[in-house]
DNA sequence: CATATACTTGCACAATCCTGCAACTGTTAA
DNA sequence: TTAACAGTTGCAGGATTGTGCAAGTATATG
Protein backbone atom coordinates (compact mmCIF):
# COMPACT_ATOMS: atom_id res chain seq x y z
CA UNK A 1 0.00 0.00 0.00
CA UNK A 2 1.23 3.40 -0.54
CA UNK A 3 1.94 4.70 2.54
CA UNK A 4 2.89 8.34 0.70
CA UNK A 5 -0.59 9.02 1.36
CA UNK A 6 -0.16 11.71 4.22
CA UNK A 7 -2.75 9.46 6.54
CA UNK A 8 -6.12 9.02 5.72
CA UNK A 9 -7.21 7.37 2.37
CA UNK A 10 -10.32 6.50 3.09
CA UNK A 11 -13.18 7.21 0.54
CA UNK A 12 -16.15 7.80 2.79
CA UNK A 13 -15.90 5.89 5.84
CA UNK A 14 -14.68 8.86 7.48
CA UNK A 15 -16.72 11.63 7.90
CA UNK A 16 -14.85 14.87 5.87
CA UNK A 17 -13.91 17.42 8.12
CA UNK A 18 -16.16 20.20 7.43
CA UNK A 19 -17.29 19.42 4.44
CA UNK A 20 -20.19 17.54 3.49
CA UNK A 21 -23.06 19.25 5.09
CA UNK A 22 -25.47 16.98 6.34
CA UNK A 23 -24.65 17.18 9.95
CA UNK A 24 -22.75 19.07 12.23
CA UNK A 25 -20.10 17.64 13.65
CA UNK A 26 -17.35 19.79 15.37
CA UNK A 27 -13.87 18.94 13.96
CA UNK A 28 -13.53 22.39 12.79
CA UNK A 29 -14.54 25.42 14.94
CA UNK A 30 -16.19 27.08 11.55
CA UNK A 31 -19.73 26.38 10.61
CA UNK A 32 -21.05 27.14 6.89
CA UNK A 33 -22.20 30.08 7.69
CA UNK A 34 -19.87 32.01 9.36
CA UNK A 35 -17.56 30.96 6.58
CA UNK A 36 -20.11 32.39 3.88
CA UNK A 37 -20.58 35.64 6.08
CA UNK A 38 -16.93 36.44 5.96
CA UNK A 39 -16.27 35.64 2.10
CA UNK A 40 -19.01 38.16 1.83
CA UNK A 41 -17.18 40.68 4.08
CA UNK A 42 -13.78 39.72 2.26
CA UNK A 43 -15.78 40.29 -0.97
CA UNK A 44 -16.68 43.60 -0.42
CA UNK A 45 -13.68 44.83 0.95
CA UNK A 46 -11.95 42.76 -2.30
CA UNK A 47 -12.47 45.52 -4.75
CA UNK A 48 -9.95 48.71 -5.18
CA UNK A 49 -12.75 51.42 -5.16
CA UNK A 50 -14.58 49.96 -2.29
CA UNK A 51 -11.70 49.90 -0.63
CA UNK A 52 -10.50 53.11 -0.82
CA UNK A 53 -13.94 54.17 0.14
CA UNK A 54 -13.17 52.56 3.56
CA UNK A 55 -9.31 53.84 4.35
CA UNK A 56 -10.85 57.32 4.07
CA UNK A 57 -13.61 56.34 5.95
CA UNK A 58 -11.06 55.23 8.66
CA UNK A 59 -10.04 58.33 8.91
CA UNK A 60 -12.95 59.42 9.72
CA UNK A 61 -16.73 59.68 8.92
CA UNK A 62 -18.01 61.43 5.44
CA UNK A 63 -20.48 62.39 3.69
CA UNK A 64 -21.36 61.09 0.19
CA UNK A 65 -20.60 64.32 -1.73
CA UNK A 66 -17.09 65.07 0.22
CA UNK A 67 -15.98 61.40 -0.92
CA UNK A 68 -17.46 61.74 -4.23
CA UNK A 69 -15.32 65.20 -4.94
CA UNK A 70 -12.25 63.84 -3.06
CA UNK A 71 -12.23 61.20 -5.30
CA UNK A 72 -13.01 62.74 -8.18
CA UNK A 73 -15.94 60.25 -8.81
CA UNK A 74 -19.85 60.80 -9.72
CA UNK A 75 -21.97 60.77 -6.48
CA UNK A 76 -24.15 57.98 -7.40
CA UNK A 77 -21.06 55.54 -8.08
CA UNK A 78 -19.97 56.48 -4.63
CA UNK A 79 -23.37 56.03 -3.15
CA UNK A 80 -23.71 52.69 -5.18
CA UNK A 81 -20.63 51.48 -3.37
CA UNK A 82 -21.34 52.81 -0.07
CA UNK A 83 -25.07 50.92 -0.49
CA UNK A 84 -23.05 47.99 -1.05
CA UNK A 85 -20.74 48.11 2.61
CA UNK A 86 -23.82 48.67 4.03
CA UNK A 87 -25.60 45.86 3.19
CA UNK A 88 -22.71 43.61 4.59
CA UNK A 89 -22.67 45.71 7.40
CA UNK A 90 -19.46 46.93 7.23
CA UNK A 91 -20.49 50.70 7.25
CA UNK A 92 -23.10 52.93 8.77
CA UNK A 93 -24.94 55.72 8.18
CA UNK A 94 -26.09 58.33 10.11
CA UNK A 95 -28.52 61.77 8.56
CA UNK A 96 -27.34 64.45 9.93
CA UNK A 97 -29.45 67.35 8.19
CA UNK A 98 -29.28 67.37 4.52
CA UNK A 99 -26.29 65.51 4.72
CA UNK A 100 -25.42 61.22 5.02
CA UNK A 101 -22.40 60.57 7.15
CA UNK A 102 -20.77 56.68 6.47
CA UNK A 103 -18.56 55.27 8.83
CA UNK A 104 -17.10 52.20 9.45
CA UNK A 105 -19.60 50.13 11.24
CA UNK A 106 -17.13 48.42 14.34
CA UNK A 107 -13.19 48.04 14.91
CA UNK A 108 -13.05 44.91 13.45
CA UNK A 109 -13.51 46.27 10.30
CA UNK A 110 -11.13 49.02 10.66
CA UNK A 111 -8.45 46.62 11.89
CA UNK A 112 -9.19 44.16 9.04
CA UNK A 113 -8.78 46.90 6.64
CA UNK A 114 -5.53 48.52 8.12
CA UNK A 115 -4.10 44.72 8.14
CA UNK A 116 -4.94 44.29 4.95
CA UNK A 117 -3.38 47.41 3.31
CA UNK A 118 -0.49 47.02 5.83
CA UNK A 119 -0.02 43.54 4.50
CA UNK A 120 -0.35 45.19 0.67
CA UNK A 121 2.59 47.69 1.36
CA UNK A 122 5.07 45.07 3.29
CA UNK A 123 4.72 42.83 0.53
CA UNK A 124 4.84 45.25 -2.03
CA UNK B 1 -21.89 78.00 -6.00
CA UNK B 2 -21.52 78.53 -2.46
CA UNK B 3 -20.90 75.09 -1.49
CA UNK B 4 -23.98 74.05 1.58
CA UNK B 5 -21.08 70.86 1.92
CA UNK B 6 -19.03 70.70 5.35
CA UNK B 7 -15.91 72.44 5.96
CA UNK B 8 -13.29 71.02 3.84
CA UNK B 9 -9.90 72.08 4.68
CA UNK B 10 -8.63 70.46 1.77
CA UNK B 11 -8.48 72.27 -1.75
CA UNK B 12 -10.67 71.07 -4.64
CA UNK B 13 -7.89 69.25 -4.98
CA UNK B 14 -8.32 66.05 -5.81
CA UNK B 15 -6.71 62.71 -5.37
CA UNK B 16 -5.59 63.04 -1.80
CA UNK B 17 -4.02 59.66 -2.42
CA UNK B 18 -0.18 60.19 -2.84
CA UNK B 19 0.52 58.54 -6.40
CA UNK B 20 3.43 60.56 -6.51
CA UNK B 21 3.73 62.68 -4.08
CA UNK B 22 5.74 61.35 -1.12
CA UNK B 23 5.02 63.81 1.85
CA UNK B 24 1.06 64.19 2.57
CA UNK B 25 -0.27 65.14 5.96
CA UNK B 26 -1.37 62.08 8.15
CA UNK B 27 -5.11 61.27 6.63
CA UNK B 28 -4.32 58.32 4.91
CA UNK B 29 -0.89 57.06 3.94
CA UNK B 30 -0.91 54.69 1.57
CA UNK B 31 -0.35 54.59 -2.46
CA UNK B 32 -2.77 53.35 -5.33
CA UNK B 33 -0.86 50.04 -5.70
CA UNK B 34 -1.19 48.94 -2.18
CA UNK B 35 -4.86 49.41 -2.25
CA UNK B 36 -4.87 47.60 -5.47
CA UNK B 37 -3.14 44.76 -3.95
CA UNK B 38 -5.04 44.82 -0.67
CA UNK B 39 -8.10 44.39 -2.67
CA UNK B 40 -6.50 41.86 -4.93
CA UNK B 41 -6.06 39.43 -1.66
CA UNK B 42 -9.26 40.87 -0.04
CA UNK B 43 -11.05 39.59 -3.25
CA UNK B 44 -9.05 36.02 -3.35
CA UNK B 45 -10.68 35.61 0.78
CA UNK B 46 -13.98 36.62 -1.00
CA UNK B 47 -15.50 33.36 -1.91
CA UNK B 48 -16.51 30.81 0.71
CA UNK B 49 -14.71 27.54 -1.17
CA UNK B 50 -11.32 29.32 -1.04
CA UNK B 51 -12.01 31.13 2.39
CA UNK B 52 -12.50 27.14 3.44
CA UNK B 53 -9.35 25.95 2.03
CA UNK B 54 -7.26 28.57 3.76
CA UNK B 55 -9.47 27.71 7.08
CA UNK B 56 -8.19 24.58 6.98
CA UNK B 57 -4.69 25.21 6.07
CA UNK B 58 -4.01 27.47 9.18
CA UNK B 59 -4.52 24.20 10.88
CA UNK B 60 -1.91 22.78 9.01
CA UNK B 61 -0.28 21.90 5.47
CA UNK B 62 -2.06 19.58 3.33
CA UNK B 63 -1.63 18.32 -0.01
CA UNK B 64 -4.20 18.82 -2.92
CA UNK B 65 -5.95 15.06 -2.51
CA UNK B 66 -6.24 15.46 1.23
CA UNK B 67 -8.23 18.97 0.66
CA UNK B 68 -10.26 17.41 -2.19
CA UNK B 69 -11.54 14.68 -0.29
CA UNK B 70 -11.91 16.59 3.32
CA UNK B 71 -14.15 19.06 0.91
CA UNK B 72 -15.81 16.21 -1.32
CA UNK B 73 -15.07 18.17 -4.23
CA UNK B 74 -12.90 17.06 -7.82
CA UNK B 75 -9.17 17.58 -7.23
CA UNK B 76 -9.35 20.09 -10.30
CA UNK B 77 -11.20 22.25 -8.71
CA UNK B 78 -9.11 22.30 -5.41
CA UNK B 79 -6.24 22.83 -7.55
CA UNK B 80 -7.33 26.10 -9.20
CA UNK B 81 -8.24 27.50 -5.89
CA UNK B 82 -5.28 26.45 -4.80
CA UNK B 83 -3.88 28.65 -7.88
CA UNK B 84 -5.47 31.60 -7.22
CA UNK B 85 -4.49 31.65 -3.98
CA UNK B 86 -0.74 31.04 -4.84
CA UNK B 87 -0.55 33.77 -7.68
CA UNK B 88 -1.83 36.49 -4.89
CA UNK B 89 0.76 34.66 -2.57
CA UNK B 90 -1.61 33.95 -0.30
CA UNK B 91 -0.71 29.88 -0.21
CA UNK B 92 2.70 28.85 -0.65
CA UNK B 93 3.20 24.99 -2.13
CA UNK B 94 6.57 23.03 -1.49
CA UNK B 95 6.51 19.74 -3.25
CA UNK B 96 7.23 16.23 -1.13
CA UNK B 97 7.94 13.15 -3.43
CA UNK B 98 4.51 12.52 -5.12
CA UNK B 99 2.33 15.32 -3.02
CA UNK B 100 2.26 18.86 -3.17
CA UNK B 101 1.72 20.40 0.32
CA UNK B 102 -0.13 23.92 0.59
CA UNK B 103 0.51 26.26 3.18
CA UNK B 104 -1.09 29.50 4.46
CA UNK B 105 2.04 32.16 3.57
CA UNK B 106 3.03 34.22 6.28
CA UNK B 107 1.51 35.17 9.96
CA UNK B 108 -0.28 38.71 8.24
CA UNK B 109 -2.59 35.81 6.07
CA UNK B 110 -3.14 34.09 8.60
CA UNK B 111 -4.34 36.45 11.06
CA UNK B 112 -6.23 38.19 7.96
CA UNK B 113 -7.92 34.70 7.59
CA UNK B 114 -8.75 34.37 11.82
CA UNK B 115 -10.03 37.83 11.65
CA UNK B 116 -12.41 37.68 9.46
CA UNK B 117 -14.24 34.57 10.24
CA UNK B 118 -14.35 35.65 14.16
CA UNK B 119 -15.84 38.60 12.74
CA UNK B 120 -18.00 36.86 10.83
CA UNK B 121 -19.12 34.70 13.57
CA UNK B 122 -19.46 37.38 16.19
CA UNK B 123 -21.87 39.64 14.30
CA UNK B 124 -24.06 36.53 12.94
C1' DC C 1 -46.08 75.28 -2.43
C1' DA C 2 -42.07 75.36 -5.27
C1' DT C 3 -37.17 74.89 -5.62
C1' DA C 4 -32.48 73.52 -4.69
C1' DT C 5 -29.51 70.42 -2.57
C1' DA C 6 -28.14 65.62 -1.09
C1' DC C 7 -28.55 61.19 -1.94
C1' DT C 8 -30.72 56.89 -3.71
C1' DT C 9 -32.40 53.56 -6.97
C1' DG C 10 -33.52 51.20 -11.70
C1' DC C 11 -32.07 49.53 -15.76
C1' DA C 12 -29.13 47.86 -19.53
C1' DC C 13 -24.48 46.81 -21.09
C1' DA C 14 -20.09 44.98 -20.40
C1' DA C 15 -16.62 42.73 -17.92
C1' DT C 16 -15.28 39.40 -14.74
C1' DC C 17 -15.32 35.20 -12.51
C1' DC C 18 -16.70 30.33 -11.12
C1' DT C 19 -17.46 25.68 -12.71
C1' DG C 20 -16.81 21.28 -15.04
C1' DC C 21 -14.75 18.35 -18.20
C1' DA C 22 -10.91 16.85 -20.70
C1' DA C 23 -6.19 16.61 -21.77
C1' DC C 24 -1.52 17.34 -20.25
C1' DT C 25 2.80 17.22 -17.12
C1' DG C 26 5.46 15.34 -13.47
C1' DT C 27 6.71 11.60 -10.12
C1' DT C 28 7.09 6.98 -8.29
C1' DA C 29 6.84 1.99 -8.57
C1' DA C 30 7.16 -2.44 -11.16
C1' DT D 1 10.11 1.59 -20.24
C1' DT D 2 5.37 1.37 -18.99
C1' DA D 3 1.66 1.98 -15.76
C1' DA D 4 -0.45 4.30 -12.10
C1' DC D 5 -0.88 8.05 -9.17
C1' DA D 6 -0.74 13.31 -8.00
C1' DG D 7 -1.50 17.78 -9.82
C1' DT D 8 -1.90 21.20 -13.30
C1' DT D 9 -3.75 23.69 -17.20
C1' DG D 10 -7.03 24.96 -21.23
C1' DC D 11 -11.35 25.87 -22.81
C1' DA D 12 -16.33 26.96 -23.31
C1' DG D 13 -20.82 27.81 -20.81
C1' DG D 14 -23.33 30.34 -17.45
C1' DA D 15 -23.93 33.08 -13.58
C1' DT D 16 -22.68 37.00 -10.84
C1' DT D 17 -21.21 41.63 -10.54
C1' DG D 18 -19.44 46.49 -11.63
C1' DT D 19 -20.54 50.80 -14.30
C1' DG D 20 -22.98 54.84 -16.12
C1' DC D 21 -26.80 57.47 -17.00
C1' DA D 22 -31.29 58.81 -15.94
C1' DA D 23 -35.03 59.36 -13.03
C1' DG D 24 -36.77 59.08 -8.33
C1' DT D 25 -36.86 60.19 -3.04
C1' DA D 26 -35.87 63.06 0.94
C1' DT D 27 -34.68 67.16 3.47
C1' DA D 28 -34.23 72.02 4.03
C1' DT D 29 -35.10 76.87 2.38
C1' DG D 30 -37.60 80.83 0.29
Amino acid sequence: MSNTQPKRNATEDDAPTCAGGDHDHQPVKFDDSACERAAAIFRALGEPQRLRLLIMLEARACCVSELAEALSEPLPAISQRLRILKSERIVRSRRQGKHVYYSLADEHISRLVTNGVMHAMEDE
